[in-house]
RNA sequence: GCUCCGAUAGUGUAGCACGGCCAAUCAUGUCAGACUCUCACUCUGACGACUGGGGUUCAAAUCCCCAUCGGAGCACCA
């Protein structure tokens, strides 16, 4: 068989494979993808999620991929001036550099024009309801007045929006959909409406006072942009629904959609961006590369490496069922890259002295990392430290093995004492005696800063050398060696 | 209230468009054991799901209907 048709065995192999995570996409033509955040904030594990699987069929079929900037709000969501960097940068760090980047407040006058389209083709008019009046017409499928004006008016009126003859709240341009829509979401919505904040970007600051909305702003963009597909989260559902109407009007063809839930990390809980922000400008949290923070940036100062952040992204796949999951698979998928490459070292958290009677001083020899080879040396006298939590329920006279140097015996708890008995792994062995690990008296000051707070103790030398790297504190866990300082270290949590 | 949408193990997924090969895939998790001078890694084993009820059919996780539960939108936010 495989001599007759090699062909078909391999066909059936690639059915028995299917694409693990990403559903295959029916592509024809090119593939133009974007993924537009608004940048009032810095790009959070669910951002993400939009660049990976974004960049990721890009990347596949070859497509393009754009990353746009919807920062049309100077107000509400106003955008943060260095927002718009850390996208970029956590972008490339993700491996999904875009193919062009385009910023929503810079081409406001496309904007513009398009709405003047529409007015001339009567798709749109100058509203001057209040807003409860004009939502009580909608809700029983009324029109308001404004809806019958002519053209004629309706540029005259859309003039004055841009000139800010106009207050804020006073005038918004809506677009004419069906009044009597059997959803109430998409019955004549507003395209533009007027903020005099002024934009916090300086090139556009005050230059503008008619603001589009999402629906319009995107709408336009993604027809200038030639966007083939689009992802969104299924919140913005209703939006394919009322950008069709400005499709329609104009004669643009519609971009396929596709839409995904919610997710929820059950570490973080829910927290909004304009949460953090508080709780960041109070103090609570150090900045946005706290280790307590759901960002991409904590993320990578903790030491997740982008290929599992990455991997753990594709394969949640695209449902539109809402998701709660658990950084655990993140950490499993982090923990595979890291591994091997991580070398270990003694930290000791919670600091307890403990002298060893009749140790001769000696230069204690442990592998850099297990199976890969290297050594590191570690001088230790009579004296070194181990954790509390290890010594908190010895009982006297109990034997123990310290990890890499000799065997002990406690001879007194308070103080803590032992007596030197030895270096043969017999105790380990036969006798089945716990392993502890410890640290030298003139160690390193190390802290620890994790998720659920801070640890500080004492680590052996070399560790000062490991900055940047992920190394593995021995029975702690992974850690980013973050800062040194002299003999301080400064390491942030991965995962155990 | 109106309009959409979804439902597979603790979690996340595969399978559903073309019903049988599904007593249901993979990953993660949990538990047990092996290995190990780490409570890490690796290995072995166990645990664990088609929301419920009807219908169509020789045959339903897959198709249809109803119910239940969950979500989204109904903003001059994105």
């Amino acid at each position: 068989m495989n001599n007759l048709a090699p062909e078909l065995i391999a066909e059936l192999k690639e059915k028995k494979e299917p694409e693990k995570g990403l559903p295959p996409l029916d592509v024809k033509g090119d593939l133009v993808m974007r993924f537009a955040p608004n940048p009032n904030g810095p790009p959070t594990i669910g951002s993400s999620r939009g660049i990976v699987v974004n960049s990721e069929y890009t990347k596949k079929y070859n497509g393009k991929f754009i990353i746009r900037f919807d920062d049309t709000d100077p107000a509400t969501k106003r955008p943060m001036l260095e927002a718009y960097d850390w996208y970029l940068d956590d972008c490339e760090w993700l491996g999904a550099k875009p193919d062009e980047v385009v910023i929503a407040s810079d081409r406001i006058p496309k904007y513009y024009e398009v709405a003047v389209q529409l007015i001339e083709k009567g798709g749109a008019y100058v509203c001057f309801c209040e807003q409860e009046e004009f939502k009580a017409l909608k809700d029983v499928k009324k029109a308001c007045p404004h809806r019958e004006q002519n053209e004629q008016r309706n540029l005259g009126y859309w003039k004055k929006m841009l000139s800010g003859d106009y207050k804020e709240q006073e005038a918004v341009l809506r677009i004419k959909t069906d009044i009597a829509h059997k959803d109430p979401a998409i019955r004549d919505w507003v395209a533009f409406r007027i903020i005099k904040t002024p934009h916090p970007r300086p090139e556009v600051s005050d230059k503008y006072v008619a603001w589009p909305l999402l629906d319009f702003e995107g709408a336009v963009e993604d027809h200038m942009l030639g966007t083939t597909l689009i992802i969104r989260g299924k919140d913005l559902t209703d939006s394919e629904t009322r950008q069709r109407y400005v499709y329609d009007y104009m004669g643009w063809k519609y971009p396929e959609t596709m839409h995904w839930g919610r997710v929820q990390i059950h570490e973080f809980g829910k927290l909004s961006t304009s949460g953090l922000k508080k709780a960041i400008a109070d103090g609570t949290y150090t900045g946005w590369d706290d280790p307590r923070v759901p960002t991409i940036r904590a993320l990578r100062r903790r030491g997740i490496r982008a290929e599992a952040l990455r991997k753990f992204m594709i394969e949640l796949g695209l449902g539109e069922t809402d998701i709660s999951l658990s950084l655990d698979t993140l950490y499993a998928e982090n923990r595979k890259i890291v591994d091997p490459i991580a070398n270990r070292y003694f930290f000791v958290w919670d600091p307890v002295e403990l002298n060893v009677e009749g140790a001769e001083p000696k230069v204690a020899k442990a592998p850099l990392h297990p199976s890969r080879g290297g050594m590191r040396e570690i001088p230790v006298g009579t004296k070194v430290f181990v954790c509390k939590s290890d010594v908190e329920n010895l009982n006297d006279g109990e034997r123990l093995r310290l990890k890499d140097l000799y065997n002990i015996q406690i001879t007194g708890l308070s103080p803590l004492s032992a007596k030197f008995i030895g270096t043969d792994m017999d105790l380990v062995k036969k006798e089945k005696a716990r392993i502890i690990h410890w640290a030298p008296p003139d160690g390193l000051k190390v802290r620890v800063l994790s998720p659920d707070g801070e640890y500080s103790g004492i680590g052996e030398r070399g560790i000062e050398k490991e900055l940047d790297n992920v190394v593995q504190f021995e029975r702690f866990g992974f850690v980013r060696i973050d800062g040194v300082k002299g003999d301080e270290v400064v390491a942030y949590y991965t995962h155990k």
